[in-house]
Formats: C-alpha cells, sequence, structure tokens
DNA sequence: ATTTTAAATGAGAAGAATTCTCAATTGGGA
DNA sequence: TCCCAATTGAGAATTCTTCTCATTTAAAAT
C-alpha cells in the first residue's frame, strides 16, 4: 500500500495543502474501506463521523487526492466512477453480462513497471488493470474459452 | 482485433437484434476511428453520416454493444467514460498532473488472461490496462522513479 | 410484394452525478 | 493572538445519462 494515514496526510501538508479535519475524515474513510466505494458512499461514511462536512467538499478532495496519487478512481462496468486508496494493486475481472467483479491479485506487472519507468520515463503510482468478459455464471455452453480477444503471446 | 464490421454486425444478428441503420453509423464511426471517444464526441460524428440521429439511440446502442462485448468503455483521468472497439489492446499511461495519456503495446498479457480462463472459468473479451503516475514532463527533478508503490517482483 | 409485429427510434423531459459560486469559516505561519 | 489565503457548506447550475412514449421500421411470415 502507498501510504497510511500518516503518510497519506503528510504528503498533503509537503504539496502545501492544509491539514483540514474534513480531508483526515475522507482520508479516513479510504482507509477504513477494503473496497472501492462511489463518492456518494464516501460522502455518506464522512457525515457519520462528521456530520456537516459537504459533498462538494468530497469531490474536492477526493479530486486533490487522486491528483496527489494518494487516490484512484475505476470505473468497472455500469457503474459511476469509484474511489480507493491508491496502491492497492488490484486486478479486476468484470463480467459485462451480470455485471459482477472478481478481484484477483498478481505478481506480474512489476517488471512491466519498471520497463516503463526506462522507456517512457513514467513513474507508476498505481495501477488499474481490468479484463473485461463473461464469468463462468454467465458463460454459455458451447463457448469456446479459447477464443480469446487478443492475439498476443504473452 | 476482435471484430470488423462485419463481424460485428454479424454478432448483434446472431444475438437476435435488428441491425439498423443506426447500428451500422454507430459501428463505423466507432471502426473509423484508432482512439477512444466519449459519447458525445461519437454521436456528434455518427449525425455526420446520420443526421436525425437521436442521442438516446447512441447511447443505447452503446450499452448494447458493450453487454455483447464488442465495445469497451475506459474513464482514465478525469473525463467521463470513453468508448472504443473492444479487442484492441491498449495499455494507457495516465498522468494525474497533466492528464495525458500515452499509449503503448505489450505482449505479456496473453499468458496471464490464458491463466484466468483456468482459474476462474472466465471468458476474457478485453482487457483495460492502466498505469497511474507522473510523465516524465510533469515529474519533478529529485523524484526518485524507483520508488514504485507495489512491492511485486513480477 | 405486402402484411404484421415486436423491436427500435427521436425528442425532449427527467433524473443523477459533478462542478461552480460565493459568503463565511479556519488552519497555520508570522 | 492576529491575519490572510485556503478551504468549506449550501444550494444553484451544469453536464451526463436514462427514461417515456408516440411513431417508425426491420425482418419474418404470408
Amino acid at each position: 500500500m502507498i501510504s497510511g494515514l500518516k503518510t497519506g496526510l503528510k504528503k498533503l501538508k509537503e504539496a502545501g495543502f492544509k491539514l483540514t479535519p474534513q480531508r483526515r475524515v475522507i482520508f479516513e474513510v479510504l482507509e477504513s474501506s477494503d473496497k472501492h466505494m462511489s463518492a456518494e458512499e464516501i460522502h455518506k461514511r464522512v457525515k457519520e463521523r462528521y456530520p456537516r462536512a459537504g459533498l462538494a467538499t468530497t469531490y474536492r478532495t477526493l479530486d486533490l487526492l487522486k491528483e496527489l496519487g494518494l487516490v484512484t478512481n475505476i470505473n468497472l462496468g455500469e457503474e459511476h466512477k469509484h474511489y480507493e486508496l491508491a496502491g492497492k494493486c488490484h486486478y479486476h475481472l468484470v463480467c459485462l453480462r451480470c455485471g459482477d467483479v472478481i478481484e484477483f491479485g498478481s505478481n506480474f506487472f512489476g517488471k512491466i513497471e519498471k520497463g516503463l519507468s526506462k522507456d517512457h520515463g513514467f513513474e507508476v503510482t498505481d495501477q488499474n488493470v481490468e479484463f473485461h468478459g463473461y464469468c463462468s455464471k454467465c458463460r454459455q455452453k458451447g463457448e469456446k474459452i479459447d477464443d480469446l480477444a487478443c492475439g498476443y503471446e504473452g
């Protein structure tokens, strides 16, 4: 994980931003959940801890945290933007039929990341990997699983 | 690429949907562009070829094509949903500061895909891989590029 | 070719999500 | 403690997406 509470807030401050209670709480909410949440969901939880928090602040803070690389947002399936702490390195299987999202871990990507740094001068802070397709429940019998989209050989 | 015009429309038809001019045109528009577009951009181009097309139809068709696995949507950076033909196997570097998206190719993923089929019974039709971080222009001097988020070894 | 019928469409209203505005508040340096 | 730019809350405004429903149409049946 890229940042615990202390590390994250420290980074905020180092970048010249104020440490407001709202920002603390939003960060805490993100930390306390192990799954991605919509802005609305995050705001709901923020208000439980800090009732006078405004929705706009949640949006503003999420944007700010995203720009600082502390938070990442993904957009799986039909739903709206979801946010989570950056650096969690989740990989998602998104079913196009039922919308189910299966998470899985992988350690294939470190090598690629380092290559990116070299080839493009790009500093990776987070990654979002989605495989779209059909889950076992939704797959129709007779569909060949070998019939994959990309011709890559790996 | 998963589907040329013929293949794609054939799949639509096989699934029991009608082959309307609108759907043809939307498919053509997606085919004729090599980059992902917002629904609004797609609709604009559709109307150039078929002026009385309605926006709702564009949305409906994009959803339909997505469910059929013919179109994929991604959400890079701040902007709204973008669509493109599925199976293009693009990989994106998204700069959190300037929003630039650098595309790159890779052939590391075929192996993973096949593993997914085996382990999860998941049939992959398309993939979206994003690495978030800072591009070479936006990286500040002194930032260590080795300080990557994930501890994976590859 | 004509008929038939459910699917698809266009137009604009409706609904959601996100951003903006601005007066009031506040964190944190001086 | 004082000060001031940064931040906030509230709700308006904007933008994106979906819905409604009367009309049109693809394509199967005749």
